[in-house]
Order: structure tokens, then sequence, then C-alpha cells
RNA sequence: GCAGGAGUGGCGGAAUGGCAGACGCAUCAGACUCAAAAUCUGACGCUGGCAACAGUGUGUGGGUUCAAGUCCCAUCUCCUGCACCA
């Protein structure tokens, strides 16, 4: 009999034996094949390890496991995305420097990842808040700030009242801060900005070259949101001032019946004495600028709006004399802060139209049939033929288009533009804990950057890490670091106080690990040649709009300046389902279903934990922890130990299950490289059943299922494959090969059917001819053969149908 | 509103257009045990039947097909993003 499996001794044994034999260090030897994953490296919180954690690191630690007995030379690394918030405010509650409470969660972080038996490259970490990383991270900045793509800009951004820092557009949530939930307000601060847009159009055709899951892909193109349309620009009647407008419907221009501007539109205040109602407009401005942008759309419903009384536009098609509004339903911030309205064909118009009683004027009419625009405004561009519009009579939306857009080019009034909804970055934070921005003030030489060999800008040491209501970073009072001199001209100068975002140190991480220590470059060219791209890259869709799309722009910048050999950071992106409690919530302590995984890890085991998360359920789909699920996990491995006592010393595959055995490499060989672990680990699980029903495994069978099970389950695969006297360790292994020929049975069962309907099954021998397998299917059920036979139906080694009347 | 995804037993979930419910959990029964746990074996969608078996069944309504969970059209519900982007 066999010991009773011991999960402590065996993980706690095997890990240390990893370690002692560097298992998984990434080689150097670059005539081999590579093969680089990654996961998202976490941000060391003071909870420790979420359950949530091992789904992503399991997944691609099978991956690499499975590549590294594939004969790859696999770079699997881990590391720490340590600045943040959350670990400033408690070392500010504590009263702990920032820096120790890092060093305390990533310990603890770290010694979590080790209990689970990951094949990380630990000799490879890396860790933002590093000096010797964050030096890089500063050095990518003055490159962006050199090529112009980093730049200091007063505008209204998003303040969080809580967290008393600025955000970025995308880190706002429902006009709540996505790290606090304290409400954003908008704030004017002069910030810098990266210039993310000008490589929207790049970011855009990248995604044709990569593979990522579709609703990846789609949302950062949504994200994006290029837009092709028209700028036209509509003179002022008895002014020399023109309105410049965008629109994507240039071909309704003879519909437009009024303009709205934003309110913070800079030609409002040009005619302050003109306008008749200026305090009307002077308190709707106001209004209009306490609101955020989360407000000002949470009213999206019910239109407001002040007319310029006083001011009228010209139609640049017919001449008219229109209205000019403003309203905070036209953005300052997406193309020229101007609109023509079209209230027949363009619901918000026609709302605005309808609350003010403003004039509608029909000029798409569906198939050339007016519709009535009273009701809705008509919008669908396919049906769409031009009325009203002189020149246009008659066209298609499309023609329409192009006609207009060649005759405002003509006429100088305007053409063709492209937009896009994406916005700079807001590269800002009034924080302690983030890279100091390496950019110093001077009175007359503007914003200059540090020379290259100062680098790094350390963090100074701080006695008070408390933001201020005013806006200013900690650093601000840290006079003695604050007051410097110009790297220009030698004068006083002030060192910039604010840091950067979180973002900054996520955004080039993967680079930084196939050179971990290289002091001259972020990563050395070798490395960066032989590595990149990544291979295959899992991480949350939180994450898609923020980390993923920041990464790639700083790559392509990078590739841009020749430092990256390779356009696309990453080749294949997917992303994990998120593991709710019991109840089917988000795990959280105030939900009180918060599951630890040291506690899984102590009560059941790591292979435990590890299968468990991979047989939950589909991988990309969110999935409810059950205790009873991980039970069940612990009992399929206690199986597999015990296969032990059914082993024969027989070679090779027994007979009865050859085929099955090739089946079973097969479908755990292409659903590991198909998130499909879920149905691999089952159809070990079938196997297995096999075993015991006959009683028997032969030392073949057993070697092969170690084999596939071992990325999975890799301490107890190790110890049984010592235990049954196995030369050599499993992760040295080659894996496991299939004979696509063994795949198939000798002898199948095939389903008879009458109509459709199952009346019974045949079995019959592989390749049977047609007409014997009919003739036998139709004596199998020979006494349900009542009707006349219209047709006979054999789909090989499937099915049998007979249809009757 | 737009985009993406999902609706299958008591539960988690499987099914290249070809026997729906693999695998696991829970439940029930049997073996082992003085007993319990553990373990092993078996049953397990619903309705009717002692049973063989028959009928029915993948959100809803249509359709295509010899055959539909799967394809097409319509519709409902839920989740996840984005959202006055002209």
């Amino acid at each position: 009999m066999s010991e009773t499996y011991n999960h402590k001794a065996v993980e706690q044994k095997w890990q240390k034996i990893w370690d002692d034999e560097r298992a998984f260090a990434a080689g150097d030897d670059y005539s081999k094949p590579k093969y680089y994953a990654l996961v998202e490296f976490p941000y060391p919180s003071g909870q420790g390890l979420h359950v949530g954690h091992p789904r992503p690191y399991t997944a691609l630690d099978i991956v690499a496991r499975k590549r590294r007995m594939q004969g790859y030379n696999v770079l699997y690394p881990m590391g720490w995305d340590a600045f943040g918030l959350p670990t400033e405010n408690y070392a500010i509650k504590n009263k702990i420097h920032p820096k120790i409470v890092t060093e305390n969660n990533v310990k603890r972080f770290k010694d979590q990842l080790h209990s689970l038996g990951y094949s990380f490259d630990w000799e490879r970490e890396v860790n933002t808040t590093d000096p010797a990383y964050y030096k890089w991270t500063q050095w990518i900045f003055l490159k962006l700030f050199k090529e112009g793509l980093a730049y200091k800009k007063e505008m209204p951004i998003n303040w969080c009242t809580s967290c008393k820092v600025g955000l970025a557009n995308e880190e706002v949530v429902n006009g709540v801060c996505e790290r606090c939930g304290a409400p954003v307000v908008r704030r004017v601060k002069s910030e810098w900005m990266l210039k993310i847009t000008d490589y929207a159009q790049k970011l855009l055709d990248g995604l044709d070259d990569v593979d990522y899951i579709e609703r990846v892909k789609t949302a950062q193109k949504n994200w994006i949101g290029k837009s092709q349309g028209a700028e036209v620009d509509f003179a002022i009647a008895g002014k020399e001032d023109k309105l410049r407008i965008y629109t994507t419907r240039c071909d309704t221009l003879f519909g437009a019946t009024y303009m709205v501007l934003s309110p913070e539109h800079p030609l409002i205040d040009k005619y302050k004495d003109e306008l008749k109602n200026w305090e009307e407009i002077v308190s709707y401005r106001e209004e209009a600028a306490k609101k955020s942008d989360f407000e000002r759309a949470e009213l999206a419903k019910d239109k407001t709006g002040v007319l310029l009384d006083g001011l009228a536009a010209v139609n640049p098609v017919n001449g008219k004399e229109i209205p000019i509004w403003i309203s905070d339903y036209v953005l300052m911030t997406y193309g020229t802060g101007a609109i023509m309205a079209v209230p027949a064909h363009d619901e918000r118009d026609w709302e605005f139209a309808k609350k003010f009683g403003l004039p509608l004027l029909q000029v798409v009419a569906k198939n050339g049939e007016e519709v009535d625009i009273n009701e809705a405004a008509f919008t669908d561009v396919a049906t769409g033929v031009l009325i009203n519009s002189e020149f246009l009579n008659g066209l298609e939306v499309k023609d329409a288009k192009e006609k207009m857009i060649a005759f405002l080019e003509e006429k100088g009034i305007g053409g063709a533009k492209t937009n896009f909804k994406l916005r700079d970055w807001v590269f800002s934070r009034q924080r302690y804990w983030g890279e100091p921005i390496p950019i110093v003030h001077c009175e007359k030489c503007g914003f200059v950057p540090l020379d290259e060999s100062e680098l790094p800008l350390m963090l100074p040491e701080v006695e008070s890490y408390m933001p201020t209501d005013n806006g200013e970073s900690p650093l601000a009072a840290m006079t003695e670091w604050v007051n410097t001199t110009c790297p220009c001209c030698g004068g006083p100068a002030k060192r910039e106080t604010d840091t950067m975002p979180q973002w900054a140190g996520s955004s080039w991480y993967f680079l930084r690990y196939t050179d971990p220590k290289n002091n001259e470059a972020p990563a050395g060219k070798a490395a960066l040649d032989y590595w990149m791209p990544v291979d295959w890259y899992n991480g949350g869709m939180e994450h898609t709009t923020l980390h993923l799309l920041y990464s790639r722009f700083w790559h392509k910048f990078l590739y841009d300046k020749g430092i990256v050999p390779c356009a696309e950071p990453y080749k294949k992106r997917t992303s994990h389902g998120m593991i709710l409690g019991e109840n089917g919530e988000k795990m959280s302590k105030s939900r009180g279903n918060v599951v630890n995984p040291d506690d899984i890890v102590r009560d059941y085991g790591a292979d435990t934990l590890r299968t468990y998360e991979m047989f939950i359920g589909a991988f990309d789909l969110s999935a409810s922890w059950s205790e009873n699920g991980v039970k069940g996990c612990r009992r399929f491995l206690e199986r597999i130990w015990k296969l032990q006592d059914l082993m024969t010393e027989e070679a090779g595959y027994s007979k009865d299950l050859e085929t099955k055995m090739h089946q079973t490499i097969k479908k755990v060989d292409s659903d590991y490289e198909n998130l499909k672990y879920n149905t691999a680990i089952a159809a070990m699980m079938a196997l297995i059943n096999e075993f015991y029903k006959k009683n028997s495994i032969t030392k073949d069978e057993y070697k092969t299922l170690l084999l596939l099970l071992n990325p999975v389950a890799p301490h107890i695969t190790e110890e049984i494959w010592e235990l049954i006297g196995c030369a050599g360790r499993v992760y040295q292994q080659p894996w496991p090969i299939y004979n696509e020929s063994k795949t198939v049975e000798n002898t199948i069962e095939i389903a008879v059917q009458i109509n459709g309907k199952t009346r019974g099954t045949l079995p019959i021998v592989r390749d049977t001819d047609k007409d014997s397998v009919i003739a036998a299917a139709k004596e199998s059920i020979a006494d349900k053969l009542t009707g006349t036979i219209i047709k006979e139906i054999y789909v090989p080694g499937r099915i049998v149908n007979i249809v009757m009347k």
C-alpha cells in the first residue's frame, strides 16, 4: 500500500528542489526556440493574495510548463507593480514609510506565490519602486518629452476629492474615483500630459496584426473611437470670424437649422458686448462648469441651453441665417467644440429642437419617401436618399457625403476630417509614492529635462506624505529637494513635484524581464531581439483601456525610436473571468465571502487549489467559489495518488485503453492551448475512472498521465514519478505525443434513428461500407420500420437516419 | 442607446449540425465497518410505467435541414464594457 498523500510535505519538498535546481530559470541559449508567457504583475496590497490571482497565474503556468516540456526556452517572470495609493495611504495612517510597507507586502506576496508552486523565474523579479528600475521609467519619460509627446497644460481635470489627486479619464468610473469611490469633480490644474492621441491611428491599425480575444480588440477600438466626417466653416453674420464645426453627416448640411457651441467655446467671450443676454449666458456657463463630465452625461435626457442673442451664423450652402445656441451637450474636448444642428436627422439635435421650439427641416427621406420627423429623427443611413438639398437631391447618403466634401474643398470652406475619441493621458499625480518626474522648471529656460546621467532622480525622504487640499504634491513641501539649479543655464530653478501615475512603471515592465539587471539600457538589444514580443499575455479585462493601451503606446513609441525590435508588444492577449464568492457576489470583506488562498493551500494543498481554479469553469467567464468543488478536486488528486496501488509493471499501454490514452493526450494537449482547462481536467478524470474500473494501470499509462497532469498539479506528479521509480524529473521530460490514427476506435457504436429520433444503437467496425451499415441498422430496428422508407442517410461513424412516411 | 458575452438537470458546467446533460458537486442506494467517517460500486433531467419502454426536454416564437443547444429571423432576460463623441 502507498503512503497517504501528505500535500504539505510533498509541496514543500518539491518547491525546495525546484529552487535548488534552478528548474525554471530562463536560459541564455538564444539558439533555442523561445517562449515568453506573461501574466500581469500584481500590486502588492496589504491584503495579500486574493483567490482571484491564482486563476490567470495557474493558466499560464500550465502553458509555460508545457512549453518547457516541448523543448522551448521559456520566460515566465513575475514582479511587483508597487507604486500606488493604497500603500501611501496605509503608510500615512500607520506612520510607516511606504518603502517599508512595500517591502513587507512584497515579501508576503512572494511567499504566497511561492507556496503555489509557480514556475516563475524569480531571478528576474522586477519592482517598479526600485530606483534601478524607475531610472528607466524616467528615462523613457525624458525620451517622450524630447519628442514633444510629454507636455504640461492647464486643463480641467478629474479631481478625486478623497485621494486629492488628478485622474485620467480611464480612472473615472461612473463619476467616482475608480480606486476609492469618492466623487470626482472638475478642477483646473497644470498637469503633465502624454500625447497618446498622436498614436491613435497606429494603436488602431496594430490591432489587425495581433491575436487578442475579440472583446479586447473591440473595447480598444471603441475607446480609440475613430470617426470619419468633415469640418465645415460657418460664417458669423456680419463678422470676420468663422465657426468651424465637425460633423459625420455633412450630407445633411442643407438641413442645419441652428448651431450649438460648447459653453466653453472661446468665441463666446469675444462677442461679449454684442450679446444681449450676457448675464444669462454667464450663469449657464457657470452651472455647466460645476458639473463633471459624468453629471453632464447623467442629465442627458433633459437638454438645456441658452441662445446667443445677437449673433447668427450663415449656412454656407444656402446662405440662410440660423441662430447660435450654447449647450453642454456639445463638448469642447471633442471635434471643434461646435456643431451644426440638424434636428430632422440627429436624435440629440431633435430633442433640443423640440424642447426649444426650433424648426426641423427634412433633407433625407427613406428610400425617397418623406417620413414623419415630428415623431422622431430619421437617422437611417442605409435607406436614406437626399431631398431639399439642391445639388445633392436624389443621391444616397454615402454619395451625398462624397459630393459635399468635394464641394467644401472646392470652395475652401472645409473638407474631410478624422476625429478620435481618445484623449491625451493625464500623467501627473499629486502624490508621494510614485516616480519623480525628472524635469526642472526654470524661469528663464522653461521646462528643462534632467540629463540622463542624473537618473534615477530619487524620491527624497519626507516627513509627511499627506496630500494637500491645494492640490500640491507632498514633495512640494521639501524645499531643499525642490530648489535646484537649472541644468541648462545654471540659474535657480525648481523641481517638478508631481509624480507619475501607477501606469508608468507597468507600461514597459515586460521589456525589463528580458534583461532585468541591465544598467545601460531598459534592456539589452540581444535580449529584446530574442525574447520580444511576448508570446502570450493574460490579464484582466479592466486593464483593456488602461494598462493594455498605455503599454502598447509606449511600446510603439520605443519602436519608432529603434529601442525595441517589434511594433506590437504582445502577440496574443487573453483575459480571465473573476472569481466570485460562494453566493455569486464579488468577494469583499463587507460581504463576508472572502476566501483566503493560504487556507486552501494549508487544508487541501497548492495542487488542489490550482486544479480547482482550472476546473471551476470556462476560463473567460466569472465563476463562483465552491468549497465542495475544492473537495472534489482534492479527491481527484487522491485518486491519482492511489493509482500507485493498481500499477503493474507491464510495458506500454494496455490494449483496451490504447485508444483512450491517445484520445486523452490529444484532448489535454489542445485544451491547454485553448484556455479549456476545465475540459482537460475532466478528460483526465474520465481516464482514471477507466483505470479504477479495471483495477489496474500500466506503468507507461501512469507515466503519461503524470506528464499530462504535471502542468496543473506539479508537486504531486513529481512525487509520484519518483515514488514509482522513474528517472529524472517530470519537468525535464518531453511532452507526451499521441498517434492520430490511434485516437479512433476500431469498433464504434452508432445511433440508429427514424425521422431523426434515436431508436437504437448499432456496433459497427470502423470503415464498414455504407450499404452494409444501413442494412444492419434496418435489421436492428426492423420491428419499428412500419412505413415507407423515403430516404436513408449514413454519416460515417456517427449515425444512420431512416426517413419514413 | 451602442458594442461584446451568456441563458442547458437540484448546482458548477460538457457537447467539429449527428445518441443533449461528458466531468465534478449534491442527493439516494449498496459494499466495507461494531458504528461513523473515509473509500469503492451503482442510480440520478422531467412525466407515465414494477419494468422493457414511451412521451417530453437546452429562455420564448418562427424558420432552414433527413437531423438544431449548435445555423437563420424575431423576441425576452441577465452580465460586462462604452456612452450627448455630432
